[in-house]
DNA sequence: TTTATATACGACTAAATTAGTCGTAATTAA
DNA sequence: TTAATTACGACTAATTTAGTCGTATATAAA
């Protein structure tokens, strides 16, 4: 439990090798075989960060990714967010669809406990790591 | 991701439950119907709970469970680590079996936010929740 | 204009984790 | 003896995560 996916480890690993080689266009290739992740599986990664401007993408032959300025300033909680929608320890944080919110006697402090995860990836950003 | 368990979510409900009867004995089938949630994934979460001292349990007819000391004392990371493991984002922070990490370049910070969301769980107790 | 190398995108399958069930034994109050 | 309870392990189901495949589109270079 409270792990991060997959994807989203590839993802910062990927957008760390963009901003080793800033500038440069680097294709999804090449990230895949440095780092041994799934090429297709990075290629859909790196089309949802492409769509919130994290990183540029160039099509064609000699094309790929390079990062972008958003690739630093980018808030864990935002960049979380965008591959794998809101972060909750439990789904009632967001949701609305539990049956037992009248009797249950945790809510309260399990949001804390969220709100207090949640300062913690406002605070960092993609600098921090990438 | 970054999920709590039901079964963590469960237990602490009724670790409060018991808290909130401070003394009595109660059974797992009170607090099963209480808060709708199933019996057996209770029973076991509870005899784990047992085993650690967090709380006591009375075997036979009238027979239920109580909160111990450590129901308070007890830090959300221990509780976590009874019922789940250790806690960590990724596998490689406890685990070693990872073919990339010559290669890998997040993982020092990835280890820092582990280390900042594990003393934020050693800063709480089931005090505090429940 | 053809070819090779890319991104873009959706449908699909596989694997792993989490959640829940079932059966049986042991304990104890009534 | 019976009913209510904890103890424990094996099993199945559901959900989530991970990974694959097929096809379309774009573009640099031969």
């Amino acid at each position: 439990m409270l792990k991060i996916t997959r994807k989203v480890e590839y993802a910062l690993i990927a957008v760390r090798h963009l901003k080793e080689n800033q500038g440069k266009l680097i294709s999804v290739n090449e990230i895949s075989t440095a780092y041994g992740i799934p090429r297709e599986i990075l290629a859909k990664t790196m089309q949802q960060l492409a769509k919130k401007n994290i990183v540029k993408s160039v099509k064609g032959s000699h094309g790929g990714y390079r990062a972008m300025v958003k690739a630093s300033s980018t808030t864990l909680n935002d960049f979380f967010e965008i591959l794998e929608g809101p972060t909750a320890i439990m789904d009632c944080y967001f949701e609305s669809g539990c049956d037992h919110l009248t009797s249950c006697n945790i809510r309260t402090p399990i949001n804390k406990i969220n709100n207090s995860i949640r300062n913690l990836f406002d605070k960092l950003t993609l600098a921090d790591i990438a």
